[in-house]
DNA sequence: AATTTGATATACCGATCTGTATACTATAAC
DNA sequence: GTTATAGTATACAGATCGGTATATCAAATT
Protein backbone atom coordinates (compact mmCIF):
# COMPACT_ATOMS: atom_id res chain seq x y z
CA UNK A 1 0.00 0.00 0.00
CA UNK A 2 3.03 2.61 0.32
CA UNK A 3 3.13 4.45 -2.12
CA UNK A 4 6.76 5.06 -2.16
CA UNK A 5 8.72 1.19 -1.93
CA UNK A 6 12.23 3.15 -1.01
CA UNK A 7 10.88 3.46 2.57
CA UNK A 8 13.65 5.65 3.97
CA UNK A 9 15.77 8.84 2.18
CA UNK A 10 13.55 11.31 0.12
CA UNK A 11 16.30 12.98 -1.01
CA UNK A 12 14.23 15.63 -2.83
CA UNK A 13 15.13 19.11 -1.56
CA UNK A 14 13.48 21.34 -3.95
CA UNK A 15 14.31 24.05 -2.06
CA UNK A 16 17.88 23.52 -3.20
CA UNK A 17 17.34 22.36 -6.62
CA UNK A 18 15.10 26.00 -6.98
CA UNK A 19 18.04 27.57 -5.32
CA UNK A 20 20.48 25.85 -7.91
CA UNK A 21 18.49 26.39 -10.87
CA UNK A 22 17.98 30.27 -10.30
CA UNK A 23 21.47 30.73 -8.81
CA UNK A 24 22.61 29.35 -12.98
CA UNK A 25 20.00 31.16 -14.51
CA UNK A 26 21.53 34.80 -12.98
CA UNK A 27 24.75 33.78 -13.18
CA UNK A 28 24.71 32.94 -16.35
CA UNK A 29 23.24 36.11 -17.42
CA UNK A 30 25.42 38.20 -15.02
CA UNK A 31 28.18 36.96 -14.02
CA UNK A 32 29.27 35.26 -10.42
CA UNK A 33 30.39 38.22 -8.85
CA UNK A 34 27.80 40.05 -10.78
CA UNK A 35 24.80 38.46 -8.45
CA UNK A 36 24.81 38.54 -4.80
CA UNK A 37 22.96 36.24 -3.03
CA UNK A 38 19.92 38.53 -1.81
CA UNK A 39 19.32 38.47 -6.25
CA UNK A 40 19.28 34.77 -5.97
CA UNK A 41 17.18 34.35 -2.91
CA UNK A 42 14.36 36.87 -4.38
CA UNK A 43 14.40 35.41 -7.70
CA UNK A 44 14.08 31.69 -6.00
CA UNK A 45 11.34 33.01 -3.13
CA UNK A 46 13.78 30.79 -0.77
CA UNK A 47 14.83 32.42 2.92
CA UNK A 48 18.56 33.28 3.49
CA UNK A 49 18.56 30.81 5.99
CA UNK A 50 17.91 28.19 4.09
CA UNK A 51 20.92 29.13 1.47
CA UNK A 52 23.50 28.63 4.39
CA UNK A 53 21.64 24.87 5.46
CA UNK A 54 22.70 23.61 2.36
CA UNK A 55 25.45 25.36 1.18
CA UNK A 56 28.33 26.67 3.49
CA UNK A 57 28.94 29.35 0.90
CA UNK A 58 28.30 31.34 -1.44
CA UNK A 59 31.16 29.97 -3.70
CA UNK A 60 29.46 26.15 -2.71
CA UNK A 61 26.74 27.76 -4.20
CA UNK A 62 28.65 28.50 -7.56
CA UNK A 63 30.34 25.02 -8.14
CA UNK A 64 26.53 23.28 -7.52
CA UNK A 65 25.28 25.66 -10.09
CA UNK A 66 28.43 24.34 -12.61
CA UNK A 67 27.80 20.90 -11.50
CA UNK A 68 24.26 21.35 -12.95
CA UNK A 69 25.30 23.27 -15.86
CA UNK A 70 27.92 20.91 -16.94
CA UNK A 71 24.91 17.81 -16.45
CA UNK A 72 22.57 20.04 -18.65
CA UNK A 73 24.67 21.03 -21.35
CA UNK A 74 26.93 17.78 -21.94
CA UNK A 75 22.98 16.13 -22.18
CA UNK A 76 21.90 18.23 -23.94
CA UNK A 77 24.78 18.12 -26.54
CA UNK A 78 24.91 14.05 -26.74
CA UNK A 79 21.12 14.04 -27.86
CA UNK A 80 21.76 16.90 -30.43
CA UNK A 81 24.45 14.91 -31.85
CA UNK A 82 22.66 12.09 -32.03
CA UNK A 83 19.57 13.69 -33.31
CA UNK A 84 21.77 15.50 -36.26
CA UNK A 85 23.36 12.25 -37.34
CA UNK A 86 23.62 8.45 -36.58
CA UNK A 87 26.27 7.96 -39.37
CA UNK A 88 29.64 8.40 -36.92
CA UNK A 89 31.93 9.75 -39.41
CA UNK A 90 29.34 12.64 -39.57
CA UNK A 91 29.15 13.47 -35.98
CA UNK A 92 32.39 15.27 -35.20
CA UNK A 93 30.81 17.85 -37.87
CA UNK A 94 27.26 17.32 -35.97
CA UNK A 95 29.20 18.54 -33.01
CA UNK A 96 30.42 21.85 -34.06
CA UNK A 97 26.76 22.83 -35.33
CA UNK A 98 25.63 22.17 -31.60
CA UNK A 99 27.41 24.12 -30.34
CA UNK A 100 27.09 26.64 -32.68
CA UNK A 101 23.05 25.64 -31.93
CA UNK A 102 23.56 26.39 -28.17
CA UNK A 103 25.20 29.90 -28.55
CA UNK A 104 22.63 31.64 -30.28
CA UNK A 105 20.15 30.89 -27.37
CA UNK A 106 19.06 34.39 -26.75
CA UNK A 107 20.59 34.40 -23.07
CA UNK A 108 23.84 33.51 -24.68
CA UNK A 109 27.05 34.94 -22.81
CA UNK A 110 29.66 33.29 -23.75
CA UNK A 111 30.67 29.72 -22.09
CA UNK A 112 30.11 29.66 -19.04
CA UNK A 113 33.45 27.67 -17.44
CA UNK A 114 35.06 29.72 -19.71
CA UNK A 115 33.79 32.63 -17.53
CA UNK A 116 34.20 30.66 -14.45
CA UNK A 117 37.51 30.02 -14.95
CA UNK A 118 38.35 34.23 -15.59
CA UNK A 119 36.55 35.39 -12.54
CA UNK A 120 37.96 32.72 -10.36
CA UNK A 121 41.80 32.45 -11.91
CA UNK A 122 43.46 30.62 -8.83
CA UNK A 123 43.84 27.17 -10.47
CA UNK A 124 43.37 25.57 -7.33
CA UNK A 125 40.01 27.52 -6.31
CA UNK A 126 36.94 25.08 -6.03
CA UNK A 127 35.03 26.71 -8.81
CA UNK A 128 38.20 27.13 -11.56
CA UNK A 129 38.56 23.59 -10.89
CA UNK A 130 34.89 22.57 -11.92
CA UNK A 131 35.42 24.73 -14.87
CA UNK A 132 38.57 23.05 -15.69
CA UNK A 133 36.97 19.44 -14.76
CA UNK A 134 33.94 20.32 -16.79
CA UNK A 135 36.24 21.54 -20.26
CA UNK A 136 38.06 17.72 -19.33
CA UNK A 137 34.57 16.00 -19.92
CA UNK A 138 33.78 17.77 -22.97
CA UNK A 139 36.85 16.78 -24.61
CA UNK A 140 36.19 13.36 -23.71
CA UNK A 141 32.90 13.19 -25.11
CA UNK A 142 34.85 14.61 -28.56
CA UNK A 143 37.36 12.26 -28.16
CA UNK A 144 34.86 9.53 -28.25
CA UNK A 145 33.49 10.98 -31.16
CA UNK A 146 36.49 10.94 -32.71
CA UNK A 147 37.16 7.31 -31.71
CA UNK A 148 33.64 6.28 -33.31
CA UNK A 149 34.91 7.83 -36.53
CA UNK A 150 37.54 5.52 -36.60
CA UNK A 151 39.86 8.36 -37.59
CA UNK A 152 43.63 8.00 -37.07
CA UNK A 153 44.85 9.98 -33.98
CA UNK A 154 41.40 10.25 -32.54
CA UNK A 155 42.65 12.25 -29.39
CA UNK A 156 44.94 14.75 -31.50
CA UNK A 157 41.75 15.28 -33.92
CA UNK A 158 39.91 15.34 -30.60
CA UNK A 159 41.99 18.87 -29.58
CA UNK A 160 41.99 20.24 -32.59
CA UNK A 161 38.11 19.92 -32.90
CA UNK A 162 38.22 21.51 -29.07
CA UNK A 163 40.60 24.63 -30.38
CA UNK A 164 38.48 25.30 -33.37
CA UNK A 165 35.56 25.34 -31.20
CA UNK A 166 36.65 27.21 -27.97
CA UNK A 167 37.94 29.48 -30.33
CA UNK A 168 34.80 30.36 -32.15
CA UNK A 169 32.58 30.56 -28.94
CA UNK A 170 35.14 33.44 -27.99
CA UNK A 171 35.23 35.02 -30.68
CA UNK A 172 30.64 34.95 -30.55
CA UNK A 173 30.91 36.63 -27.36
CA UNK A 174 33.49 39.22 -27.38
CA UNK A 175 32.91 39.87 -31.37
CA UNK A 176 29.22 38.84 -31.87
CA UNK A 177 30.15 36.86 -35.11
CA UNK A 178 28.86 33.66 -35.58
CA UNK A 179 31.41 33.47 -38.53
CA UNK A 180 34.21 31.46 -36.18
CA UNK A 181 31.64 28.38 -36.10
CA UNK A 182 31.25 28.51 -39.80
CA UNK A 183 35.14 28.49 -40.52
CA UNK A 184 35.58 26.01 -37.67
CA UNK A 185 32.72 23.73 -39.26
CA UNK A 186 34.73 24.07 -42.80
CA UNK A 187 38.10 22.92 -41.08
CA UNK A 188 36.67 19.78 -39.24
CA UNK A 189 35.44 18.69 -42.25
CA UNK A 190 39.12 19.14 -43.60
CA UNK A 191 40.56 17.12 -40.81
CA UNK A 192 38.43 14.68 -41.36
CA UNK A 193 38.65 13.83 -44.84
CA UNK A 194 42.35 14.00 -44.42
CA UNK A 195 42.51 11.32 -40.97
CA UNK A 196 40.34 8.80 -43.24
CA UNK A 197 41.86 5.51 -42.35
CA UNK B 1 66.81 77.83 -26.07
CA UNK B 2 63.79 76.21 -25.17
CA UNK B 3 64.39 72.82 -24.50
CA UNK B 4 60.80 71.59 -25.80
CA UNK B 5 59.95 73.44 -29.10
CA UNK B 6 56.35 72.67 -28.68
CA UNK B 7 55.45 75.18 -26.52
CA UNK B 8 52.22 74.54 -24.45
CA UNK B 9 50.82 71.20 -23.72
CA UNK B 10 53.15 69.30 -21.80
CA UNK B 11 50.91 65.81 -21.80
CA UNK B 12 53.12 64.17 -19.24
CA UNK B 13 50.57 63.15 -16.51
CA UNK B 14 52.75 60.34 -14.92
CA UNK B 15 50.42 60.12 -12.00
CA UNK B 16 47.87 58.84 -14.40
CA UNK B 17 50.28 56.70 -15.72
CA UNK B 18 51.33 55.54 -12.89
CA UNK B 19 47.45 54.41 -12.07
CA UNK B 20 46.94 52.97 -15.01
CA UNK B 21 50.24 50.60 -14.58
CA UNK B 22 49.18 49.62 -11.10
CA UNK B 23 45.74 49.02 -12.17
CA UNK B 24 46.82 47.24 -15.01
CA UNK B 25 48.55 44.68 -13.40
CA UNK B 26 45.76 43.57 -10.20
CA UNK B 27 43.47 43.66 -12.92
CA UNK B 28 45.86 41.13 -14.73
CA UNK B 29 46.28 39.02 -11.66
CA UNK B 30 42.88 39.29 -9.87
CA UNK B 31 40.43 39.95 -12.16
CA UNK B 32 37.95 43.22 -12.47
CA UNK B 33 35.62 42.84 -10.14
CA UNK B 34 38.31 41.26 -7.81
CA UNK B 35 40.57 44.78 -7.01
CA UNK B 36 38.88 47.79 -5.61
CA UNK B 37 40.28 51.28 -6.20
CA UNK B 38 41.61 51.57 -2.88
CA UNK B 39 43.91 48.45 -3.49
CA UNK B 40 44.62 50.35 -6.60
CA UNK B 41 45.67 53.48 -5.19
CA UNK B 42 47.52 52.01 -2.35
CA UNK B 43 49.67 50.18 -5.04
CA UNK B 44 50.19 53.19 -7.04
CA UNK B 45 50.66 55.48 -3.73
CA UNK B 46 48.00 57.87 -5.27
CA UNK B 47 45.26 59.89 -3.82
CA UNK B 48 42.08 58.89 -4.55
CA UNK B 49 40.85 62.32 -5.32
CA UNK B 50 43.54 62.18 -8.28
CA UNK B 51 42.00 59.72 -9.77
CA UNK B 52 38.70 60.56 -10.13
CA UNK B 53 40.19 64.00 -11.29
CA UNK B 54 41.84 61.63 -14.31
CA UNK B 55 38.91 59.22 -14.76
CA UNK B 56 35.07 59.66 -14.35
CA UNK B 57 34.28 56.43 -12.93
CA UNK B 58 36.34 52.77 -12.21
CA UNK B 59 35.17 51.57 -15.41
CA UNK B 60 37.06 54.15 -17.12
CA UNK B 61 40.09 53.11 -15.73
CA UNK B 62 39.21 49.71 -16.77
CA UNK B 63 39.27 50.84 -20.40
CA UNK B 64 42.20 52.58 -19.86
CA UNK B 65 43.81 49.56 -18.17
CA UNK B 66 43.05 47.70 -21.27
CA UNK B 67 43.97 49.89 -23.72
CA UNK B 68 47.31 50.00 -22.41
CA UNK B 69 47.03 45.95 -22.43
CA UNK B 70 46.28 46.47 -25.66
CA UNK B 71 49.15 48.16 -26.99
CA UNK B 72 51.77 46.57 -24.89
CA UNK B 73 50.31 43.20 -25.87
CA UNK B 74 50.25 44.13 -30.10
CA UNK B 75 53.74 45.93 -29.82
CA UNK B 76 55.28 42.85 -28.27
CA UNK B 77 53.67 40.25 -30.64
CA UNK B 78 54.59 42.43 -33.48
CA UNK B 79 58.61 42.46 -32.38
CA UNK B 80 58.86 38.91 -31.15
CA UNK B 81 57.33 37.04 -34.68
CA UNK B 82 59.96 39.64 -36.78
CA UNK B 83 62.14 38.74 -33.83
CA UNK B 84 61.72 34.72 -34.84
CA UNK B 85 61.92 35.27 -38.73
CA UNK B 86 62.01 37.29 -41.51
CA UNK B 87 60.34 34.96 -43.86
CA UNK B 88 57.15 35.87 -44.51
CA UNK B 89 55.78 32.28 -44.79
CA UNK B 90 57.05 31.25 -41.52
CA UNK B 91 55.53 34.66 -39.68
CA UNK B 92 52.10 32.70 -38.74
CA UNK B 93 53.70 30.13 -37.30
CA UNK B 94 55.85 32.71 -35.34
CA UNK B 95 52.94 33.99 -34.24
CA UNK B 96 51.35 30.82 -32.68
CA UNK B 97 54.80 30.01 -30.72
CA UNK B 98 54.84 34.05 -29.63
CA UNK B 99 51.78 33.70 -27.74
CA UNK B 100 52.70 30.23 -26.39
CA UNK B 101 55.63 32.20 -25.39
CA UNK B 102 53.22 34.88 -24.04
CA UNK B 103 51.33 32.45 -22.14
CA UNK B 104 54.27 31.31 -20.37
CA UNK B 105 54.75 34.19 -17.92
CA UNK B 106 54.17 33.10 -14.71
CA UNK B 107 51.52 35.65 -13.84
CA UNK B 108 49.25 34.66 -17.27
CA UNK B 109 45.80 34.44 -15.88
CA UNK B 110 44.32 33.84 -19.30
CA UNK B 111 43.70 36.16 -22.43
CA UNK B 112 42.98 39.55 -20.25
CA UNK B 113 40.11 40.79 -22.76
CA UNK B 114 38.63 37.49 -22.99
CA UNK B 115 38.37 37.95 -19.21
CA UNK B 116 36.92 41.27 -19.85
CA UNK B 117 34.12 40.27 -21.68
CA UNK B 118 33.75 37.48 -19.42
CA UNK B 119 33.13 40.10 -16.46
CA UNK B 120 31.45 42.57 -18.69
CA UNK B 121 28.68 40.79 -20.60
CA UNK B 122 26.62 43.21 -22.35
CA UNK B 123 28.09 44.10 -25.67
CA UNK B 124 27.47 47.69 -25.54
CA UNK B 125 29.58 48.24 -22.52
CA UNK B 126 32.29 50.38 -22.84
CA UNK B 127 34.94 47.53 -21.24
CA UNK B 128 33.21 44.74 -23.87
CA UNK B 129 33.75 47.04 -26.49
CA UNK B 130 37.64 47.59 -25.87
CA UNK B 131 37.59 44.16 -25.60
CA UNK B 132 36.14 43.56 -28.99
CA UNK B 133 37.95 46.10 -30.62
CA UNK B 134 41.46 44.08 -29.57
CA UNK B 135 39.98 40.98 -30.59
CA UNK B 136 39.43 42.70 -33.89
CA UNK B 137 43.43 44.06 -34.22
CA UNK B 138 44.84 41.29 -33.68
CA UNK B 139 42.96 40.18 -36.06
CA UNK B 140 43.64 42.24 -38.21
CA UNK B 141 47.60 41.60 -37.62
CA UNK B 142 47.14 38.17 -38.20
CA UNK B 143 45.43 38.64 -41.73
CA UNK B 144 48.02 40.73 -42.70
CA UNK B 145 50.64 37.67 -41.81
CA UNK B 146 48.57 35.51 -43.95
CA UNK B 147 48.14 38.17 -46.86
CA UNK B 148 52.40 38.81 -46.71
CA UNK B 149 52.81 35.37 -46.65
CA UNK B 150 50.87 35.13 -50.12
CA UNK B 151 48.38 32.53 -49.16
CA UNK B 152 45.35 31.99 -50.65
CA UNK B 153 42.01 33.59 -49.12
CA UNK B 154 44.67 34.68 -46.26
CA UNK B 155 40.94 36.26 -43.90
CA UNK B 156 40.27 32.58 -43.54
CA UNK B 157 43.88 31.52 -43.06
CA UNK B 158 44.00 34.45 -40.06
CA UNK B 159 40.34 33.29 -38.93
CA UNK B 160 41.56 29.37 -38.19
CA UNK B 161 44.51 30.74 -37.01
CA UNK B 162 42.96 32.51 -34.72
CA UNK B 163 40.59 30.36 -33.71
CA UNK B 164 42.94 27.53 -32.95
CA UNK B 165 45.71 30.30 -30.86
CA UNK B 166 42.24 31.61 -29.00
CA UNK B 167 41.08 27.51 -28.41
CA UNK B 168 44.41 27.15 -26.91
CA UNK B 169 44.69 29.93 -24.44
CA UNK B 170 41.45 28.90 -23.18
CA UNK B 171 42.55 25.68 -22.81
CA UNK B 172 46.20 26.79 -20.89
CA UNK B 173 43.84 29.05 -18.57
CA UNK B 174 41.68 26.40 -17.89
CA UNK B 175 43.60 23.26 -17.29
CA UNK B 176 46.95 24.51 -17.50
CA UNK B 177 47.98 22.44 -20.12
CA UNK B 178 50.64 23.96 -23.01
CA UNK B 179 49.41 21.10 -24.84
CA UNK B 180 46.71 23.17 -27.12
CA UNK B 181 49.32 25.51 -28.62
CA UNK B 182 51.67 22.54 -30.11
CA UNK B 183 48.71 20.51 -31.53
CA UNK B 184 47.65 24.16 -32.72
CA UNK B 185 51.10 25.44 -34.45
CA UNK B 186 50.94 21.73 -36.38
CA UNK B 187 47.72 22.65 -37.88
CA UNK B 188 49.24 26.19 -39.14
CA UNK B 189 51.74 24.37 -40.41
CA UNK B 190 49.84 22.29 -42.23
CA UNK B 191 47.31 24.96 -43.36
CA UNK B 192 49.93 27.00 -44.52
CA UNK B 193 51.04 23.99 -46.48
CA UNK B 194 47.65 23.64 -48.55
CA UNK B 195 47.26 27.04 -49.00
CA UNK B 196 50.39 27.83 -50.93
CA UNK B 197 49.80 29.17 -54.17
C1' DA C 1 54.20 88.57 -4.43
C1' DA C 2 49.77 86.78 -5.79
C1' DT C 3 47.47 83.22 -7.89
C1' DT C 4 46.47 79.20 -10.27
C1' DT C 5 47.18 74.26 -10.57
C1' DG C 6 47.72 69.51 -9.25
C1' DA C 7 47.99 66.63 -5.78
C1' DT C 8 47.41 65.28 -0.92
C1' DA C 9 45.05 63.49 3.40
C1' DT C 10 41.07 62.47 5.78
C1' DA C 11 36.67 61.89 6.63
C1' DC C 12 32.49 60.52 5.10
C1' DC C 13 28.30 58.86 2.26
C1' DG C 14 24.91 55.39 1.07
C1' DA C 15 24.79 51.09 -0.84
C1' DT C 16 25.86 46.42 -1.08
C1' DC C 17 28.30 42.43 0.17
C1' DT C 18 28.60 37.64 2.59
C1' DG C 19 27.30 35.53 6.51
C1' DT C 20 25.04 34.96 11.37
C1' DA C 21 21.66 35.16 15.16
C1' DT C 22 17.15 34.70 16.83
C1' DA C 23 12.57 33.72 17.14
C1' DC C 24 8.50 31.96 14.88
C1' DT C 25 5.71 28.39 12.04
C1' DA C 26 4.02 24.52 9.56
C1' DT C 27 4.42 19.75 8.70
C1' DA C 28 5.21 15.15 9.53
C1' DA C 29 6.92 11.26 12.40
C1' DC C 30 6.65 8.63 16.55
C1' DG D 1 0.08 14.89 21.70
C1' DT D 2 4.77 15.54 21.65
C1' DT D 3 8.77 16.25 19.23
C1' DA D 4 11.97 16.64 15.48
C1' DT D 5 12.56 18.76 11.00
C1' DA D 6 12.65 22.20 7.48
C1' DG D 7 11.70 26.50 6.32
C1' DT D 8 10.49 31.60 7.12
C1' DA D 9 11.03 36.36 8.51
C1' DT D 10 13.66 39.87 10.29
C1' DA D 11 17.29 42.02 12.03
C1' DC D 12 21.95 42.77 12.15
C1' DA D 13 27.04 42.39 11.99
C1' DG D 14 31.32 43.70 9.86
C1' DA D 15 33.43 44.60 5.84
C1' DT D 16 33.99 46.59 1.43
C1' DC D 17 32.27 48.84 -2.40
C1' DG D 18 32.43 53.16 -5.64
C1' DG D 19 32.33 57.85 -5.16
C1' DT D 20 32.21 62.71 -2.89
C1' DA D 21 33.34 66.72 0.18
C1' DT D 22 36.56 69.55 2.33
C1' DA D 23 40.52 71.57 3.68
C1' DT D 24 45.53 71.75 3.09
C1' DC D 25 49.87 72.07 0.70
C1' DA D 26 53.68 72.67 -2.64
C1' DA D 27 55.14 74.09 -6.89
C1' DA D 28 54.76 76.58 -10.96
C1' DT D 29 52.80 80.44 -13.53
C1' DT D 30 52.06 85.31 -14.11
Amino acid sequence: MSENPTPRRQRAAPRRDQLVASALALFVREGFHGVGIDRILAEAGVAKMTLYKHFRSKDELIVAALMRRDSDYRNWLMREVDRQTDKPNEALVAYVDAVRLWCRNPDFNGCTFINAAAEFRTPDHPVHRAAAEHKQAVFAFVENLAKDAGLVNPKRIAMQVRLLVDGATVMKQTTGSEEGFLVARDSVVKLIAAARK
